[in-house]
DNA sequence: TCCAGACCACTTTTT
DNA sequence: GTGGTCTGGA
């Protein structure tokens, strides 16, 4: 059956047509890429006889490759198997697992996450002597992240590196890679390098994958970083059919290494390249659209596009105005629940935010609602301490050379195996180059230790080793390992509340293994790189990969899953996630929490061109994800660190034109108190105290009246939007994060309460500065009085 | 060896 | 505010 051609508009059809040779697609968000991308392969296997596994798609998640797949069962049913359709990492993992001996490593390699990672690097700093209070672990894994994705080897690492920071990273890069090495064991980063060095060294092998894969696909490809540019280079060098498809308004990862040069220099990349255009959005309404292209128009360093639709105008943009992230949370909950009624369902409903802690208070809020929610990404099911502990143990089975695994578990539950006998343990295996888990071993000859210790250690050692052995049905091989390893038992005792949540997860954990076991069965199966001989049989029945019922396989396929590709469909449930995680998503109706400057812009960008313009991509992801309805809210004030702060609004607000904006919430009127007491403090916030009456949502509770605060700061220029205190249409005041005393004048002998000195008394006033002497500490300190945290008391 | 309490860093975003 | 890590006593 030929794939159905007549129903793409014509750039998409030209796109899915053009198969030979490069090309790029720049296609705007929302213009119907991912139908592109599952078309095209469609068309090729279908209506070119192209065989299925000579197509190489790349996607970005875990979640959109499982999309694709499911597209195209739909579309070309069975024929898909053996395609690779995958994301970069899990592409190198495949192509690692066939050639590991190549570099070095066994087959059986494990793959660290950021917690793994960093446990690494704390016992790479202690055993260089390198203090972790002048050099941050998180500098260094930057740092060192950051070469890792520009293809720098630890030698020219050394070399390039001048400032201290460089240095003593050089330092920790070389012994990082001694130590992955040692542990059979790859960083996330790693999979990538290494995967780019087995093509660039072995020629066989890239010469089998570039006949392979004729033709190559990369989504996403604005956010691809240089390791991965490098690596689809050379895949694609012999037949040159390779498709990109990106939005460089979309790209929203340099932070991670992506390179938006890649996107826009494909042209010079591949000279005779073809190059279409989406810009027909078909997923949002005209001021939905109309706001996403007047914010990313701010940009410089962009292509020239704009989006167009068909579709009809919709609601305007709602801006709630809140006193603090509380009211926040309680306003969008109640606005929910009145979507709810009038008839949208819970599932085409996200609440976008731009950093994970932000999703504490909008949780909180939601669940005394009774608005039922799931939670994407951040730190989630699979970083509990207790299931870790398990994956630990089970990598530990598959690849004993993971000393962080073996250290990890060696004393969990309590075998009275000590630091003291671990240091020894480690010790020793280092004095004779052998692993943990080899040294563990022996040390249990060493008459020096106690025999108790010796005992228990020798037990860990034979339940590892026995664990080796088991086989069956993967869940009861690792109901097995979870057993023999004591963990539920050891649960079980404690007899607590907390133990018998951490023995539900582990049995949720259970499912988990089902599920894998389920969807990985043989018909599902992946298929095996080419290695020498099969690969260039063309025909040759490809080798299965991921089995459903092989422990490595399982372990794997958790490290590289995220918690975003769990999210299905089953049971109705709003949605929270990040902005960076909203990507390639779609709802009816969206929410983006916590717009103001320092939050979103984050503080952390403001000060460079360059970091403003990420952020305001990804406002424009955040905002082109909405289909009808886009909420943007900001708080007046806001906790952070546990310290309060007033911010003004962001400017990506602003910067959406006023008429298709519509502003509700207040400012703080009837506002008293000092403002940075605690929460259920007696002097409390107005419209924000502690919830009365169990806590149910209300509407607006905070709605008292209009405000008539902050006029001086942030005079609204067009003000037609009645009560809106943070006028519409202005520009970002910078002396807009003045604290709302600005006006106000003290003079000496006044009382006043700061924010963390507490009281203090004003004993001498010198223009704008306040020499105030507070109680507590009994020291007197010049303040600004216009930006002090400070309040006129009595 | 284990546990309780003090302390302090953390908050940008993720494969 | 919180959660992880360090320290010193039992």
């Amino acid at each position: 059956m030929p794939v159905d051609i007549a129903t793409l508009n014509g750039p998409q059809a030209e796109a899915v047509q053009c198969t030979e040779g490069p090309l790029l697609v720049l296609a705007g968000a929302g213009s119907g890429k991912t139908r592109v991308l599952t078309y095209r392969i469609a068309h090729l296997v279908e209506d070119l006889d192209v065989a299925p596994w000579e197509i190489l798609a790349i996607t970005f998640t875990n979640k959109a490759a499982a999309e694709m797949r499911e597209r195209l069962q739909g579309i070309i049913g069975p024929r898909c198997r053996g395609m690779w359709v995958s994301t970069f990492h899990s592409m190198c993992v495949r192509m690692l697992r066939a050639d590991a001996e190549r570099l070095g490593f066994s087959k059986s390699f494990t793959i660290y996450d950021a917690d793994d990672q960093k446990r690494l690097y704390k016992e790479i700093m202690a055993e260089l002597d390198i203090d972790p209070k002048r050099f941050p672990v998180n500098a260094l894994m930057g740092r060192i992240s950051q070469a890792k994705n520009e293809l720098i080897v630890p030698g020219d690492f050394e070399k390039q590196a001048i400032d201290p920071v460089g240095k003593v990273a050089a330092r920790i890069y070389t012994r990082l890679q001694e130590r992955l090495r040692a542990a059979n064991a790859f960083d996330f980063d790693d999979l990538l390098v290494y995967a780019y060095l087995l093509l660039k060294n072995h020629p066989d092998v890239l010469e089998a994958y570039q006949e392979r894969f004729r033709y190559i696909m990369v989504d996403e490809y604005q956010d691809t970083n240089h390791a991965q540019y490098a690596i689809t280079g050379l895949l694609a060098q012999k037949y040159k059919n390779i498709m990109v498809v990106g939005d460089d308004d979309q790209s929203i990862y340099s932070w991670r290494g992506a390179d938006i040069r890649n996107i826009l220099e494909f042209e010079q990349d591949y000279p005779n390249c073809h190059t279409v255009k989406l810009e027909q959005n078909y997923r949002s309404v005209g001021n939905v659209l109309a706001a996403a292209n007047a914010v990313i128009a701010n940009n410089q360093h962009r292509k020239a596009k704009k989006l167009f639709t068909s579709a009809e105008d919709g609601e305007k943009i709602h801006v709630y105005m809140a006193t603090d992230e509380r009211d926040e949370g309680r306003w969008i909950a109640g606005e929910i629940e009145k979507r709810r009624s009038a008839g949208m369902s819970y599932n085409q409903i996200a609440v976008f935010y731009r950093t994970n802690a932000q999703s504490r208070m909008l949780e909180d809020m939601l669940l005394r609602a009774g608005v039922p929610y799931r939670i994407v990404g951040g730190t989630k099911f699979f970083d509990r301490a207790e299931i870790r502990d398990v994956m630990a143990y089970l990598t530990l089975v598959v690849n004993p050379s993971d000393d962080i695994a073996a250290k990890r578990v060696i004393n969990v539950p309590r075998r009275g195996i000590g630091k003291t006998t671990i240091e020894r343990i480690e010790q020793f295996a280092r004095e004779m180059g052998m692993t943990f888990m080899q040294g563990a071993e022996l040390v249990v000859l060493d008459p020096e230790l106690r025999a108790s210790t010796r005992r228990a250690v020798g037990e860990f050692v034979e339940l590892i080793k026995e664990a080796q052995e088991y086989s069956g049905e993967l869940r009861r091989v690792v109901e097995m390992i979870v057993d023999r390893a004591g963990l539920i038992s050891a649960l079980t005792n404690e007899n607590t509340d907390e133990a018998r949540g951490r023995i539900e997860n582990i049995q949720e954990f259970m499912g988990v293994v089902d599920e894998f076991s389920q969807t990985h069965e043989e018909d599902d199966a992946e298929f095996a790189a080419p290695t020498e001989g099969d690969a260039v049989a063309g025909d040759a029945e490809p080798v299965r990969v991921l089995r459903g019922d092989s422990l490595a396989d399982f372990i794997e396929w958790v490290r590289l899953r995220t918690d975003l590709d769990t999210m299905g469909e089953d049971g109705k449930a709003v949605t929270l996630m990040t902005v960076h995680s909203s990507k390639g998503l779609e709802f009816d109706c969206v929410f983006t929490a916590g717009m103001e400057e320092t939050l979103f812009p984050h503080m952390n960008s403001v000060n460079d061109a360059a970091g403003i313009e990420e952020e305001r991509r990804l406002a424009y992801v955040a905002i082109t994800r909405a289909r009808k309805v886009l909420y943007l809210t900001c708080a007046q004030q806001r906790q952070i660190f546990g310290q309060t702060s007033a911010n003004p609004v962001s400017r990506f607000i602003h910067e959406i034109p006023a008429e298709l904006r519509q502003t509700s919430g207040l400012g703080s009127a009837g506002f008293s108190g000092t403002g940075w007491e605690k929460r259920g403090s007696r002097r409390g916030i107005a419209g924000s105290g502690t919830e009365a009456g169990g806590g149910r949502v209300f509407g607006r509770s905070s709605a008292s009246g209009s405000a008539g605060r902050g006029d001086r700061d942030r005079a609204g220029r067009s003000g037609h939007t009645g009560s809106s205190v943070h006028g519409s249409g202005g520009y970002v005041n910078p002396k807009a994060g003045k604290k709302e005393a600005a006006g106000v004048t003290f003079s000496v002998g006044d009382a006043v309460d700061h924010k963390t000195f507490g009281r203090g008394k004003v004993v001498k006033v010198d223009g704008d500065t306040l020499h105030i002497r507070f109680a507590k500490t009994g020291q007197t300190k010049k303040l600004l009085k216009d930006y002090a945290p400070i309040v006129k008391i009595g």
